[in-house]
RNA sequence: GCUCGAGUGGCGGAAUUGGUAGACGCGCUGGAUUCAAAAUCCAGUAUUUUCGGAUGUGCGGGUUCGAUUCCCGCCUCGAGUACCA
């Protein structure tokens, strides 16, 4: 009986559904596995060949895992929100959520067709109500959270709420945005509500916030960093731009360390572990702040540190003394305790602070300390005023009142302490250019300073001289689009801003430029140029004739910068020349700590990650706006449904598609969603318009393998039962395009979920595989195309005074061939193109092809006209594959009569032995260069369980290859043999299942040691994922036993078992066919035994200097001096040496003889 | 530029801690079977050769009795990232 491969499939996959095999219970007493695959958007184009190949792998190690008698949570579903879906929906006018279900069917039939062991029971879509409601769910949690660096991790906002009005900002760490001011708890509990909420928000994990963001004019969306690609949309491929919008936010900075300390603690890929290392781009150094001097020199006299005074100083500064010798008791008594530097820093009395005079100040550490008495209560709003402009000048302000210090003067000085704690470095401001550097090292090498165009500093400090120049440049790069700024590196470009800031260690005069390699977005938006050691301000002051100091020790600088590190001596440099690399660094940033310039920080390159998206087909917010402020919806009213829209495009007014939607505000009294007229008319008027914007593609698919847990669950995201049982992801198998998106997301999510006491896990995924792309081999012929054609027959009319007819003809001809006519690639080689390969895009010919010229002038006589003036260019275009077979030769009649090549019905194909050999590539395989094969024919023509092994065979997991059929026979025949091995010679009667024949005798030693071999093999491939060696080794066993004319239960029987997780189908029906009743998917693994493997012989690879040259079989417990003399005595040895003697023998028992000599 | 990965027959690829390089499959060649084809089976298939052998895992060196495997330097290809201070 012969091998019916669809029946079977098709029977198996049927019961399989029926009997519901994979489905996994969440009560058992097996150990649990959890394997999942990567989450698939359901595109409209369906499965391709490299879809599926993560899939087989995780499949077999999950079926493998259930015969080893685990629990296995194998599920599938789909990330069915996203971008394609709404393109689509705009060109057609169809609803998302149609074309997504039609896909969705599509893929399913495919996925069920190759016989997956899934879990469908729990199958989750990202879109359905269902389980955005959840989404959006964590989301309100990520907004009722914020981090707190000290015990670094998320907590609740209430719990900020409550340190808020117990002791104000000041004390507390947290991750927040950079303008936050500093406020008392008096303060805290005096503000308004919507003040408050303003602070908070800037504290929230997730958050409101005009943020420059990459706007795509064509896709009508913000896209995250991870979604543009060589600065164009992944998606689609339209240009980016920089623009500034209101966005959500996801604080995801905060977790940078932590996301980075995780990665030792999984099993991941080290390319993708390296190359989220590089996204979240750790770096230590310095943060040091460089004072400006307000003017050039000339213009006024130069300012040191303590001249904090403004404009009016010279008016003031009198007064200020003399209220130095009118202190007040309290403020005397103050001073005598700042004075006598207790608290570590120096102080000042009376001292000027712009136009005011404050009671003390700490220069160093920026720290207004103001004694109130009695007058001042009448005047609370004025010091509020006061307070603010000169926290706006970068101090923070402490404010006692005379019977604090009086009565406490312990408590007093104890608060500021606390204070004197603080950050040295106030928020980006006047009077300081902020820089963050990598090598405080080479401080003293700084010779200029550069700012970004957009810095905000940039306006204040350039002198009028200079103004003209620098608005000119800045309005010039502004113009410059990112794309053109990151294609032309080459060039370079600076504006001297007129200023200077002052060295904090030499107090020299550093003169302040501005130039577009500094970027706005990294670090502080401003570098101290030290263009010894860097390249780019090496350039730079080459370029602009700045001085360029070395203060490296021997190093010679003439042409470049030098980068190095280790070994270098720091010279020229004040305290730290003679210092090696290292201990000059922590020198610098001590000393820096000391004068309250700098101090040491780890900066990081992961920016917060947006989150709005101005599209239709996604999550909706659960978020109302009154007056501005966004208000979460409660979560028992939740889901918050996508509204119906009658058209998916931005409104007129620039609002995103949900602008259209007939019903979208919310009335906080009905709880529901309304229309704009029914929330106006409602009395009551709380609530407010729904937030337009939805969220991104990677919101559902951050949290969806705890849904997997728990999938029905209507009162939870997952149950803390469920989720401890299943913990996390044991494998997961995807493509490596995820590095810095998915996969990122998913870990700052779970690490947040973990935080908040949600999840019992910090990370989602322990074991990761990214399985390599199955590439195409896309199909190219070569058409013709004339050029400037109505131009040049004018002129050559003109020329060689064609007559009418003539230039009829030949206009006549264009129209008929034009992109008609199809060479070989043959024709186009010549000198320049020996192969006729120009690579991508199109050629343009002419005398230069004499091999064309010669052909077409015999078939088209006419065409001579056409050589001697028309440009004729050749295109190179994909041709779809499946024109196209395994010689190479292109279907002509297929091609022409496809509905789709309608334009090439009447085409000319230069033909060579009446065949038409396309040009072969390896590309990606897409789409859009026709080389798309699909898994469905292969499945009908060799069946899911060839496609499956042939997938696995084709060469490692992990590694890119081409697809190619050629295979697919081997393994096929593979299947067919393993078939024959249960089934008497064909001898037999014809009919049903008569020929099936195992005998139940004993198996053969040769046949026990083939199994026993197999099964070792086996079992460490898999354990290995080294799946393609695995399927060689069930070919040498399937050779060996058929040599050995098998035919024995005990062999047969694991070995069916043995094959099963990677060809489910044939394995069902052989077990069927063993006489079993149930599904061969819990059979017990078979278990490896040592004793049939154990020899008594070894043959030994005899070598002389290293190269075998024979072998020779010896008793495994020959001693190594027998060993020696036996082979010393094999005549072969003799005639080796040629009568030399070895000047050594090696000899490893039971592996080698080598004689040196 | 930087980071990572990979270079082995005509092709996909194998070789576990350094120990018989090219397993397994495709393709190709020859043969059997057949009226013929398909299917199946058998033999051969790195290069070179004076048929003894010699050479051979991108290139050059090193360590070792012995290197595809370890070390150093280079070349090529692929992936990621990119003015990151």
């Amino acid at each position: 009986m012969s091998y019916h491969f669809n029946e079977i499939e098709t029977k198996w996959q049927e019961y399989w559904a029926k009997n519901q095999t994979f489905k996994a219970s969440n009560n058992s007493s097996k150990e649990k596995f959890y394997v999942l695959d990567m989450f698939p958007y359901p595109s409209g184009a369906g499965l391709h060949v490299g879809h599926p190949l993560g899939y087989i792998a995780s499949d077999i190690y999950a079926r493998y895992k259930r015969h080893q008698g685990f629990n296995v949570l194998h599920p599938q579903g789909y990330d069915s929100f996203g971008l394609p879906a709404e393109q689509y929906a705009i060109q057609t006018g169809q609803h998302p959520a149609l074309t997504t279900e039609e896909n969705i069917k599509r893929y399913r039939e495919q996925l069920d067709q190759i016989g997956f062991s899934f879990d469908w029971s729990r199958q989750v879509r990202t879109s359905d109500p269902n389980y955005y409601k959840w989404t959006q769910w964590i989301f309100i949690e990520l907004f009722e959270s914020w981090y707190d660096v000290k015990a670094d991790k998320a907590r609740p906002i209430s719990e900020l709420i409550k340190i808020f009005s117990a002791e104000g900002n000041t004390r507390v760490k947290a991750a927040c945005d950079d303008d936050i001011i500093a406020f008392l708890a008096e303060e805290w509990n005096f503000f308004s509500s919507e003040e408050q909420q303003k602070i908070l928000l800037q504290y929230r994990l997730t958050y409101l916030a005009e943020t420059e963001v990459n706007w795509c004019p064509q896709l009508g969306t913000v896209l995250a960093n991870d979604e543009i690609v060589n600065g164009v949309s992944e998606r689609g491929g339209f240009p980016v731009v920089r623009k500034k919008m209101t966005q959500w936010s996801m604080r995801i900075s905060a977790y940078a360390q932590r996301l980075l300390d995780g990665l030792s603690s999984i099993d991941w890929p080290q390319p993708l572990k390296d190359s989220q290392t590089n996204w979240i781009g750790r770096s230590k150094g310095a943060l040091v702040k460089f004072p400006i001097l307000a003017f050039p020199e000339g213009e006024g006299k130069q300012k040191y540190g303590y001249m904090t005074g403004g404009n009016n100083s010279h008016l003031l500064i009198d007064k200020a003394k003399q209220m130095r010798s009118n202190s007040t008791q309290a403020e005397k008594l103050l001073w005598d305790c700042l004075i006598s530097k207790k608290l570590g820093y120096k102080f000042r009395q009376q001292h000027l602070i712009g136009d005011f005079i404050v009671d003390f100040v700490c220069l160093s550490k920026k720290l207004v300390i103001e004694v109130d008495g009695n007058i001042h209560d009448s005047q609370q709003e004025k010091d509020e005023e006061r307070t603010k402009i000169i926290n706006n000048l970068g101090f923070r302000v402490v404010r006692f009142r005379n019977e604090e210090i009086i009565g406490n003067i312990d408590f007093v000085l104890e608060q500021i302490k606390i204070q004197l704690q603080q950050d040295v470095i106030p928020p980006s401001g006047v009077r300081g250019i902020k820089v963050f550097t990598t090598r405080p090292d080479t401080i003293f090498g700084v010779s200029f300073m550069t700012l970004a165009p957009e810095h905000e500093l940039v306006k204040e400090i350039t002198t009028s001289e200079q103004k003209e120049a620098v608005s000119a440049y800045i309005e010039k790069s502004a113009k410059r689009s990112e794309r053109e700024r990151m294609a032309d590196v080459k060039t370079i470009s600076g504006v001297f801003t007129g200023a200077y800031a002052l060295h904090p260690l030499s107090r020299e005069k550093i003169p302040v430029w501005i130039g577009d390699y500094v970027l706005a977005g990294y670090g502080t938006g401003a570098v101290m140029s030290v263009p010894c050691g860097d390249q780019r301000d090496y350039d730079f002051a080459k370029h602009f004739g700045l001085p360029i100091p070395n203060i490296f020790e021997g190093i010679d600088i003439s042409e470049e910068a030098f980068s190095g590190k280790e070994g270098t001596v720091i010279t020229d440099s004040n305290f730290l020349t003679g210092l090696p690399y290292k201990e000059a660094l922590n020198k610098a940033i001590e000393e820096l700590e000391k004068i309250g310039l700098g101090k040491g920080k780890t900066n990081y390159r992961l920016r917060d990650a947006v989150f709005s998206r101005q599209r239709y087909w996604g999550e909706p917010f659960p978020v109302y706006y009154v007056n501005g402020l966004p208000q979460m919806i409660a979560k028992e009213h939740l889901p918050l449904r996508l509204p119906e829209v009658e058209k998916y495009l931005p409104t007129e007014e620039g609002e995103p598609p949900l602008g259209r939607a007939e019903k979208w505000y919310w009335d906080q009294e009905k709880k529901q969603v309304v229309s704009k007229e029914e929330f106006e008319s409602s009395p009551i008027g709380d609530g407010g318009g729904l937030e337009l914007n939805t969220m991104p593609g990677w919101a559902g698919s951050s949290w969806y393998w705890f849904r997997y847990m728990d999938a029905h669950n209507d009162a939870e995201f997952v149950s803390e039962k469920a989720q401890k049982y299943w913990e996390n992801v044991d494998l997961y198998i995807g493509g490596s395009e995820h590095a810095t998106g998915h996969l990122l997301y998913s870990r700052f999510w779970t690490k947040f979920l973990y935080d908040r006491k949600m999840v019992s896990v910090e990370e989602p995924f322990k074991k990761l595989i990214n399985q390599g792309m199955i590439l195409g081999t896309s199909a190219f012929i070569y058409r013709l195309r004339f050029i400037n054609v109505s131009r040049t027959l004018s002129a050559l009319s003109d020329d060689l005074h064609f007559s009418i007819e003539q230039e009829t003809k030949i206009e006549e001809f264009i129209q008929k061939y034009d992109n008609k006519i199809f060479v070989p690639k043959r024709l186009l080689r010549n000198k320049m193109f020996p192969e006729g390969d120009f690579g991508q895009g199109q050629l343009s010919i002419g005398s230069n092809f004499p091999e064309i010229e010669k052909q077409l002038s015999k078939k088209f006589p006419t065409i001579k006209y056409i050589f001697n003036g028309i440009s004729l260019e050749v295109q190179k275009i994909h041709v779809n594959v499946n024109f196209v077979n395994a010689s190479d030769e292109l279907d002509i009649i297929a091609f022409k009569n496809h509905p789709l090549n309608q334009e090439f019905k009447d085409a000319i194909f230069f033909k060579e032995n009446d065949k038409y050999i396309v040009h072969r590539e390896v590309e990606k395989m897409s789409k859009s260069k026709y080389n798309v094969v699909n898994p469905d024919e292969i499945c009908k023509q060799y069946g899911a369980d060839t496609l499956r092994m042939y997938e696995m065979f084709l060469g490692p997991l992990e590694q890119a290859k081409p697809w190619n059929t050629a295979g697919m026979s081997g393994v096929h025949s593979f299947l067919k043999k393993l078939w024959k091995l249960y089934h008497s010679p064909s001898n037999s009667p014809e009919g049903a299942d008569s020929s099936f024949q195992v005998s139940n005798e004993k198996a053969s030693a040769d046949s026990q040691k083939t199994l026993h071999k197999t099964i070792k093999k086996v079992t460490e491939d898999i354990e290995a994922f080294s799946f393609n060696t695995s399927v060689s080794t069930f070919m040498i066993c399937v050779n060996e036993l058929t040599a050995q004319k098998c035919d024995n239960r005990e062999i047969l029987e694991p070995l069916a078992v043995l094959i099963a997780p990677y060809a489910p189908h044939i394995a069902e029906e052989l077990w069927e066919k063993l006489g079993y009743s149930g599904s061969i998917s819990t059979a017990a693994y078979p278990i490896y035994e040592e004793k049939y493997l154990v020899e008594s012989v070894k043959l030994y690879p005899v070598s002389f200097n290293g190269k075998m040259r024979f072998t020779l079989e010896l008793p495994l417990d020959m001693g190594k001096e027998e060993i020696e003399k036996t082979v010393m005595e094999d005549e072969r040895t003799q005639k080796q040496l040629e009568g030399r003697t070895p000047k050594k023998v090696i000899i490893v028992p039971g592996k080698i003889v080598n004689i040196v000599g």
